[in-house]
DNA sequence: AAGTGGTCTAGACCACCAT
DNA sequence: TGGTGGTCTAGACCACTTA
């Protein structure tokens, strides 16, 4: 019934890539480009099919994919929609600290210090830096319940972040990821973590109330974006005696 | 062209549950009840849609599901298999720990110790057993490279592995998850892990040959079967002074 | 060459949401 | 009521593996 040899031929230039795959390069870029921004909502199906001039079977798989990736989110009825950092989604999927047995609250966050820095070997090798690059450098003190539970040192290239000053953090009510995304176009997408158990640095145990050299566990971070583009680092260290990392792998 | 509406009658029963979900759970039975075993392949997906008498469409995409879960493995040109715990899988999706800044090894394993005994309240929570019920204990020394890394310790339920004796686990080449698979007919899908930063109970310490209460990553697992049951209850100490636990999360 | 999964189409109908 | 995503179909052709 249909001389599905002639589509193909028309489907143009990509011949080795699948046309989902290309499609969903093409929404990336529209994504990183500012085209639809986080809370918007996509054109529908139909249209997105008809403009990428493919069917909409094929433009249900490359926003699938997506939407696996939590990079866009469906609502039945309503639309596709464009993630972005609200506190749930951010509670959900990149904060893993959550009481013994217990499920996940939203800390509340301090900032501690703001400096401004050259980049160390280790720093500019996660954010992709030239060495000796210029570098902002966050601490924060998060509290969950009454007590102090994590310490997190965050460094970010000050060239992706131009002009962002203390106060503009300070001023904030809103997440870090918030402030990203808001402030400088930057959507943390996915993370990348590795854990030690360490004897707590003088400072960071006085920060939590511990006795020197407590032990605490230590999550070194690599927080990325669209095209898995590093866009922050971050060592934590958390007290982990009434708290606990939760991670749900293996599927 | 079609007569879509007869279609949709004549799929039957279940009325509120999506066909391809129905299909998937027809499949994890098959799964579970042995119908087709890990390393097996599945009939071709024209003859399993015909078999269940489903487009090959929705076959596919009740087979995409379980291959996300790790559950199914495709390989083009070859066919769809059952996955089974060969060294490759288990590194993959269920062993965390790696070389600081490293790729993954394969571990040395050796068995420590071999008990029987009564469930504690948190092993029998952890394993949806009975208070007291008969439980096996088993403590394993993990090995990378020339340093021993990690001590684990494992509870199984007796009545699930009956008959599983020392010698049985001793004598064994593979590992574990290979043995609770080819021995029990039980294959682990997925895990649950919680961690956090203790000092080193003196047993372990000795074992890792760690100053007394050093700091080591506690580990808490669940690992589950294909519905979601719970096999194995384990609790690991790991000494991260020269390896670390890995987690890709957030997407 | 035969058999398998992988891609893609064109379109019908269902379920849900807003108005 | 009209629009959105969700499900399902029937079938063509492509890419890959094996013999």
């Amino acid at each position: 019934m249909t001389r599905v040899g002639e589509e193909v031929v028309s489907r143009g230039v990509n011949s080795d890539t699948p046309l989902y795959q290309a499609t969903k390069t093409r929404l990336l870029e529209s994504l990183s480009g500012g085209v639809y921004r986080p809370g918007d909502a996509l054109p529908a199906e139909k249209d997105l099919a008809a403009r990428y001039g493919i069917s909409i079977g094929t433009l249900r798989k490359a926003v699938d994919e997506l939407v696996d990736e939590g990079i866009l989110i469906r609502q039945q009825g309503r639309g596709t929609f464009v993630a972005s950092h609200d506190r749930e989604r951010l509670l959900y999927y990149f904060f893993h600290i959550v009481a013994h047995e217990g499920g996940k609250t939203y800390p509340r966050v301090e900032l501690h210090s703001f400096t401004r820095g050259r980049a160390s070997s280790e720093e500019s090798a996660k954010l992709h830096l030239a060495p000796d690059a210029p570098v902002i450098r966050l601490r924060n003190l998060l509290t969950l319940g009454e007590a102090p539970v994590m310490v997190d040192d965050i460094t970010l290239s000050s060239a992706r972040f131009p002009k962002l000053g203390e106060a503009g953090i300070r001023g904030r009510a809103s997440t870090l990821y918030q402030l990203y995304q808001a402030g400088f176009g930057l959507t943390i997408v996915r993370t990348s973590e590795r854990l030690r158990a360490v004897a707590a640095p003088a400072d960071v145990a006085t920060l939590l109330r511990l006795p020197r050299a407590a032990p605490t566990l230590m999550i070194r971070r690599v927080a990325l974006g669209y095209h898995d583009d590093p866009i922050e680092w971050r060592v934590s260290h958390a007290d982990t005696t009434a708290h606990e990392y939760f991670s749900e792998l293996g599927s």
